[in-house]
This record gives C-alpha cells, sequence and structure tokens, in this order.
RNA sequence: GCCGAAGUGGCGGAAUUGGUAGACGCGCUGGACUCAAAAUCCAGUGGCCUUCGGGUCGUGUGGGUUCGAUUCCCACCUUCGGCACCA
C-alpha cells in the first residue's frame, strides 16, 4: 500500500511552483479605458519588511494576516492587488559592513534574496512582478525626484538647530526616534548638538494631520490617540511682554492667558538666540554664560531629573496687562524646541513654575480660586482649570469665569496689539539628513556663488557611489568619496560640492505603496490614473509600533502630493489593522536578548501551513501573544486530522443529499461564521476553531450523507489560512483550482438546527436542559419546561410570578 | 501625573445584541491498537461537597441595575501600552 498520509514537504513545493508557473496571483494594471477598470478592485498591503535576511514570527503573522484577507477578497470576486518590496537602506546593512567588510549593497541583496525564498516558501499569495526595493537606482532616482518637489515647494529645507545626535550610530535622530533620551535603534542615551540640517515641514500638515483623521474611519483608536498625543497640539494666546528700558519684544506662549496677572517671573531657555544681548556687558554676564554653558553639556535625561535650576539675567520685562515688572531668568527647564522659547511663569497655578519659585524665592501670587473652598498656593500650585473657577487678583478681570477670562484677557491684549490667539504644536519638523552611508543620496549641490542648488530632474538619479570606509565619523562616509563629490553647478556651471548626508529611510517607506501600484514605470515615478484606481490601501496592516512614525510621515506625504496634484486622495490607508507583536520567553523578540523565534526550522518540520494556522490560531491578532513550540503541534495535528477526514469522505458518494441533514446545517453554520469573523469583525483565530469544530463533527458522523459536503466545505474555508493542504485535498475531491473558486455560499434557513437544548432556569439557576423543537412556540417551550419532574419539583407549593422565554434559547421561571 | 487597553481553568484563548461560562487547541488522566514504541483513535478533565441523583462556589476586588451580568453602571486593585519640564 502506497503511503498516504499527510506530508506538507512534498505538496506545498509542489502548489509553489504550480503558482509562480502560472503567476496566480499577479494582477497586471489594465490598459486605460479598458473595461475592467470598472471591475471591483481592492488593494491589500502589508509593511514592507526590512531585509535582514531571515524572515521572523512578526513578519510570518504580518504576511499571513494579509494572505488571509487577499485570498478570501479574491474568492469574493474582488480584482486583489497585494504587492511585496523591501525597505533595504538602513543601518543595519551599514554596520554589518563595518564589522565583517563587504559592501551594503551586496550584503543587503544577499539578504533579500535570502528573504524572497523564505516568503516564498510560506506560499503567500503575493505578486511578484511588483516586486522593489528601495535601495535600488530605479526606485530611489524618484525618491529624490519627490525631495525636489518638496524642495521645490518650499517644504523641503535647511536650517541650523538644535537637534538629537547618537553618538554610537553617529548620525541624527528625528524627534519620533528618540525614546526615553535614548536612540530608538541602539539605545544610547542622546546628546544635543547644533548643526545645519535638512527637513520637511510637517508641521505645516499638524492641522490636517488631525482634522483629516476623519478619513479613517477603520483606523484603531489607539493608533490615532497616539498620533494625537504626538503632534500635542494646545490652544492658547502668544503674548509680549517688553523687556524693561529696552525696546526688545520678547513673546511667549501659553495654555493660561487668564493666569496673566500672576505672572511674577520670566524664564528664557538657555538656548534662547536673545540671552547673550540681554547679559552682554552687565555683572551677571559670567553668571548666565557659565549657566548656559553648562546647561548645554546635560543630556534630555539629566535635565529632566535634577532639580530646577537657573540664574537671574539682572534683566526685567514688563507684564503687559499691569505694567508690573518681572524678573527674566534663565532656566533649562523651558525647552527652546516648543513654544517661543521662552514662558511666564505663573507659580500659583504651575507646578513647574512653583517648584522654581520656590528654590529661588520668587513671589507666589494667586489668580485662579475655585468656586468652593480654599487652596493654599504657597505650598502647592492650584492648577485646575475647571470651568467653575474664577480669576482674583486680576484688577477689571477679577470674578470672570476662567474661561471667559481667557477670553477677555486675549481680547484686549490683541486691542492694544500686545498678544493673539495661538495655537502651538508639540510635532516638530521632521529632521531627515543622515550622516550614513547606506541611504537615498540627497539630491542637491553646494556651489560657492549659487549656494544649494537642486540637481535637475534629468539628471537624476544621484548614484550612490562605492565606498571602502563606512566607519562613522560624524560625517557622511560619502565625503570620501573624492571623484562623487565634485560636481558642475547645475545653475551656474561652476565648482559644486555634493550633499554628503543621505536622507532618513522613512523617506524612502512614505511613497512605496503608492510605486507598487506603477512599479516598472521609467517616465515618471507613477501614472496618476494607474495609481488614483489602486489607491489608497483599503487594507493596511502592520505592526503597532509603527503608530507614529511610518505611519504619520505616510500621511504626510500623500497630503502633500495631493496638493502638489501629484495623486488624487488625501489620505494612504483607508483601512488599517495592528497586530500585535510575538513575545517569547516572556519579552519583545530581539536579537541583543538573543529569544528571535525563526520559522524556518518550523516550515522543515510541519511545513507552512502549519505555521501559517498556528501563529493565526494563537488569539487575537491584534494582541500581542507568546509563541510557544507545542502550540504548533496541535495545529499541525489538526492538518493530519483534516487530510484523513477528506479522504474518507472523498470515497463517498458526490451528490448532495435531497434534504439537510444535520451535518450540512454545521456547514452552513461554520461558513456563516468563517464569513462573517474574517469580514466583518476581523477575527482570525476563531474561524480555524470552526473549521476544527465541523472537521470533529464530521468524524462523528462519518455516516451522514452529508459528509462529502461537509468535507468540501472545511477544505474550502481553510485555503486562506492553510492554501497547500487545501488546493491538494480539492484536488483528490475532483475539483482544480481553489483559490479561483468563489467563496461558499451559506443558506440562511440552513442556520439552526431542528433541534436545540432548551436550557430551563429557575429563578435564574440553570435546572435542566430539554431537547426542544425548533419551530415551538413560546407557549410550547413554556409547557415542556414545566413538565420537567426536577422543575415541577422546584415549583412545588410556590407561586409562578414571572415567566421569561427566550426564542431557541431558554425559558426562566421566576417564584 | 494624564490618556488608552486588558484581567476568564494548569496554559493559549471562546462566549458577536444582557440569555447554557470555559467553544477550539495545548497539557494532563484512563483506555484501544502494538511484542513494544511512535502515530492514531475513544473517554474524561474549573474548584469544593456528594448518598453519584445532584448540590454549591466560580470570569481581578467591592458594590449596583436586572428574572438573568464575563457582557451594562459606580468605586478600587493589578498588568501592559502611549504621552510627559510641551508652558
Amino acid at each position: 500500500m502506497v503511503d498516504d498520509s499527510y506530508n506538507p514537504h512534498e505538496i506545498e513545493p509542489r502548489w509553489q511552483a504550480l503558482w509562480a508557473d502560472e503567476r496566480a496571483f499577479s494582477v497586471p494594471n489594465p490598459s486605460p479605458g479598458e473595461p475592467e477598470w470598472d471591475e471591483r478592485s481592492t488593494y491589500v498591503l502589508e509593511m514592507l519588511p526590512y531585509p535582514s535576511g531571515e524572515l521572523h514570527m512578526g513578519h510570518v503573522k504580518n504576511y499571513t494576516l494579509g494572505d488571509v484577507v487577499a485570498h478570501f477578497r479574491r474568492r469574493n470576486g474582488w480584482r486583489v492587488l497585494r504587492p511585496m518590496g523591501y525597505d533595504a537602506f538602513g543601518l543595519p546593512a551599514e554596520n554589518a559592513a563595518i564589522k565583517e567588510g563587504g559592501q551594503p549593497r551586496e550584503i543587503t541583496e544577499r539578504n533579500i534574496a535570502r528573504i524572497r525564498e523564505q516568503m516564498q516558501r510560506m506560499g503567500w499569495a503575493i505578486d511578484w512582478d511588483r516586486e522593489i526595493s528601495t535601495h535600488t537606482p530605479e526606485y530611489y532616482r524618484w525618491t529624490q525626484l519627490l525631495f525636489l518637489k518638496l524642495l521645490e515647494c518650499g517644504l523641503a529645507y535647511r536650517k541650523e538647530s538644535l537637534q538629537n545626535w547618537c553618538p554610537n550610530d553617529q548620525t541624527v535622530l528625528a524627534n519620533e526616534q528618540v525614546v526615553d533620551g535614548c536612540c530608538e535603534r541602539c539605545g544610547a542615551e542622546v546628546e544635543k548638538r547644533s548643526l545645519e540640517q535638512w527637513f520637511f515641514r510637517i508641521t505645516d500638515y499638524a492641522e490636517a494631520l488631525l482634522d483629516e483623521m476623519e478619513l479613517l474611519e477603520h483606523w484603531p483608536e489607539r493608533v490615532l490617540t497616539m498620533q494625537r498625543n504626538w503632534i500635542g497640539r494646545s490652544e492658547g494666546a502668544e503674548l509680549v511682554f517688553r523687556v524693561e528700558g529696552t525696546e526688545i519684544d520678547l513673546p511667549v506662549f501659553t495654555t493660561r492667558p487668564d493666569t496673566l496677572f500672576g505672572a511674577t517671573f520670566f524664564v528664557l531657555a538657555p538656548e534662547h538666540p536673545l540671552v547673550t544681548e540681554l547679559v552682554a556687558g552687565r555683572p551677571e554676564e559670567e553668571a548666565v554664560r557659565a549657566y548656559v554653558k553648562q546647561a548645554q553639556t546635560r543630556s534630555t535625561i539629566e535635565r529632566e531629573e535634577k532639580a530646577k535650576e537657573g540664574v537671574f539675567t539682572g534683566r526685567n520685562v514688563i507684564n503687559p496687562v499691569n505694567g508690573k515688572r518681572i524678573q527674566i531668568w534663565v532656566a533649562d527647564y523651558v525647552l527652546m524646541e516648543y513654544g517661543t522659547g521662552a514662558i511666564m511663569a505663573v507659580p500659583a497655578h504651575d507646578e513647574r513654575d512653583h517648584a522654581f519659585a520656590l528654590s529661588h524665592g520668587l513671589p507666589i501670587v494667586q489668580v485662579i480660586a475655585p468656586q468652593q473652598g480654599e487652596v493654599d498656593v504657597q505650598s502647592e500650585a492650584y492648577v485646575s482649570s475647571s470651568i467653575d473657577d474664577v480669576l482674583i487678583n486680576s484688577s477689571e478681570f477679577s470674578r470672570l469665569p476662567s474661561p471667559e477670562g481667557k477670553r477677555s484677557i486675549i481680547n484686549w491684549l490683541s486691542a492694544v496689539g500686545l498678544g493673539e490667539k495661538k495655537v502651538s504644536y508639540r510635532l516638530r519638523d521632521w529632521l531627515i539628513s543622515r550622516q550614513r552611508y547606506w541611504g537615498c543620496p540627497i539630491p542637491v549641490v553646494y556651489c560657492e556663488h549659487c549656494g544649494v542648488v537642486p540637481v535637475p530632474e534629468e539628471e537624476l538619479p544621484v548614484l550612490l557611489p562605492e565606498v571602502s570606509d563606512f566607519l562613522p565619523k560624524g560625517r557622511s562616509p560619502l565625503a570620501t568619496a573624492e571623484g562623487w563629490l565634485q560636481a558642475k553647478c547645475p545653475s551656474c556651471g561652476g565648482e559644486a560640492r555634493r550633499e554628503t548626508d543621505t536622507l532618513d529611510t522613512f523617506v524612502d517607506s512614505s511613497w512605496y505603496f503608492i510605486r507598487y501600484c506603477d512599479p516598472q514605470n521609467t517616465a515618471e515615478p507613477w501614472n496618476r490614473e494607474i495609481v488614483d484606481h489602486w489607491m489608497p490601501v483599503d487594507q493596511y496592516i502592520g505592526g503597532i509600533e509603527h503608530a507614529i512614525l511610518h505611519l504619520m510621515y505616510a500621511r504626510f506625504f500623500t497630503k502633500a502630493l495631493n496638493d502638489l496634484g501629484m495623486v488624487g486622495f488625501r489620505e494612504p490607508f483607508a483601512r488599517l489593522f495592528t497586530q500585535g507583536m510575538i513575545h517569547h520567553l516572556g519579552a519583545k523578540m530581539s536579537k541583543s536578548k538573543g529569544n528571535v523565534v525563526m520559522p524556518n526550522p518550523y516550515v522543515e518540520r510541519y511545513g507552512a501551513d502549519a505555521v501559517r494556522l498556528n501563529i493565526l490560531f494563537m488569539g487575537p491578532a491584534d494582541q500581542d501573544a507568546e509563541w510557544q513550540d507545542n502550540g504548533i503541534e496541535g495545529t499541525s495535528r489538526f492538518l493530519g486530522r483534516l487530510w484523513r477526514t477528506v479522504l474518507d469522505a472523498a470515497e463517498k458518494p458526490a451528490r448532495k443529499p435531497k434534504a439537510p441533514t444535520s451535518l450540512i446545517r454545521k456547514a452552513h453554520q461554520t461558513i456563516a461564521k468563517v464569513t462573517d469573523d474574517i469580514d466583518r469583525r476581523f477575527a482570525f483565530n476563531t474561524p480555524i476553531a470552526a473549521v476544527m469544530e465541523l472537521v470533529n463533527e464530521i468524524n462523528r458522523g462519518p455516516d451522514d450523507p452529508g459528509v462529502r459536503f461537509a468535507a468540501e466545505t472545511a477544505v474550502s474555508l481553510i485555503q486562506p489560512y492553510a492554501p497547500h493542504i487545501a488546493e491538494e485535498l480539492w484536488q483528490r475531491l475532483g475539483h482544480e483550482r481553489l483559490w479561483c473558486e468563489p467563496w461558499p455560499a451559506y443558506d440562511e434557513s440552513l442556520l439552526e438546527q431542528e433541534t436545540f437544548e432548551l436550557v430551563v432556569q429557575v429563578n435564574g439557576k440553570v435546572r435542566d436542559r430539554l431537547l426542544a423543537s425548533a419551530e415551538a412556540s413560546k407557549e410550547e417551550l413554556v409547557e415542556l419546561a414545566r413538565s420537567s419532574p426536577r422543575v415541577i419539583a422546584l415549583l412545588e407549593g410556590r407561586e409562578l410570578r414571572k415567566t421569561i422565554v427566550v426564542p431557541r434559547k431558554l425559558v426562566n421561571l421566576v417564584v
């Protein structure tokens, strides 16, 4: 007898080869005007991987989720765009080149080849004809072009400012890449350095990034909340304080203009440009300079941990509302990056100002009082801004409720030209320069005569030259590429130097989803008609760790491109699903902890279908989950059971019984459950359980005439999860090509069994369970319940007060 | 400190609209098959009590609403995530 047991190692490569041969999942773009444009089409996308060379379980979860959605939609009659590519620039390859030698490009391309092979071994239904990689000149040529477009409209600019510097990676970092004062990538404590760098003016889009969240109906609320927090919009006012005895005006931002009468001192950030001028030639000059110098050497973490320090400048400002003079201090609890780098300090109503006032003996004046009760602002700041609070000690504004006080004071100040309403954001412009090699060259040159000159579009791409030394030295390794460095100024033809910094890799991934729509276009980054057809992405799937960084940058890019007329939509991702992370040994998987789980050994042992099934069976996909080795034993065992059950059923006659059997009803219920879970609920673990139940049911009643239909249903429903075994079994059931087969439909009338277990409660407690007909009327159910001997015993001698009947479920008798 | 999510058997989890708590899977126990093992199949599996009929407790804790609460309301505890010297 031939061994016909389930052997994934035989069937999986066979089907994968067939899919590749037939380009089963390729979806070409129709030519404009073709009728196919009218067909239902959808774009399912997962975040593209960084090609580290080895697929890990996080990727498996991500792409299997996308696979289930894509298969499901295709079988429901949609043309599904489902591409794949590589976010191939970035530090790991460069660091590997430093450590082990070789070129980052070679290392990256070797890794891409490996990860591609592993992805294909997982059997994901991807349109491989659209594959892209961000490190290729064919791609980054257009990244450069987009940079030039943003430069042209003023959204890209250079400025000198205080920046986050990672001493380990020897490069600047965007604000978003600093976590708890440390480098998000390597964990080194971030320093502040003043440097001239390239930025994208994302702050211009702060309002749009908030307002247009309306277009993101299907985004998880927590992602939106994180982005809202990050953007940090606050409403308030900008007020102007005049430095006493000068013409110098110092604006401040405050969210509490109603506390203006309580401003008892004034504070400048150490980096504030006017500090030097204010103290020049004064007795305090030396002390202030010393303090500023000391503050600069402190890391963000140190600044936050220590007690509030500062120095008096010897200068005063005039409070615009009452003409009072108050002292100007310099203290590093005021940040240059936020607001105007200067504050009016109201110690009675701000904790930080309060702490500072206490340690430096500055006055504390209460100007806000709760409607009821007393507060002692000398011992503790009263920071509440309840709408019931009223202003006190505020001249003609006293007694006004707080919100009205805010309005009145702003109105008064704007009437005299000393203040106005203002909205401030926590969001900073996106720092995009990196002093590293393995990234997209920034296409500008520096000319002695003409300054910063963009490289003309027709000269793109500015190719990344090969260099031999990648060791970070605080400037880009590109500065050592002598021949490459020199260029002609496109404007005057004179000597020019190329920009040696490269772009943050988040720039590369801020538009890749558009390029997928038209990946081979060599004339332009994309054809707008094609892009507008596919975009926005209907379902985007990726890790929650990108809630702010990638997702906000991509949103910004899309809005900017829309304003430039290059795309016809405002948001890139209509729906977003964020998967939870896979943990192992109680912690996030990470190389440094050595707890990264790779799918490969499991694929070799159990096959890709078992791995795919297991990763989604572990629990709700949006939650974190712990990888456990014995789980896959279970799913693999299930596939073996499915295999035997279906092969047995394949022996049974193919004709369908006339009357619906219990197994046929069960099959219809399972179709309804799986369809609803995938489509509406976005639940991916419970459909697997439902199919398992169906298979168990088949094994319990192998003589039911509906067995073959039930088996076919099980195979068809499990196909998005385990496509190889499903194809194989489908074929053995006498069909072909399940992946093109329509998704099974269910018959509404078969969703209920003919009989059900009636739960009989007395006073809300379950006392009996009886078999009842699904058609029984309420009265019949009550009668049935009351006929139960156990119920009769309980009701004896008691008065029935109330009867509750839930059709097809229960009867509750209240006595 | 502020905002958000979550707490259910030995474990991962299910219960979708307030209606049988623990589906499905793992693990464990017993049995079948086998010379034996693996694989597979069958049965059992929340705690306590039990005269083996059943009783009783049970979804983080304490209250409340309801005939009935894992589900709704209030307070609290714990864990995780985000933000945090942002004026």
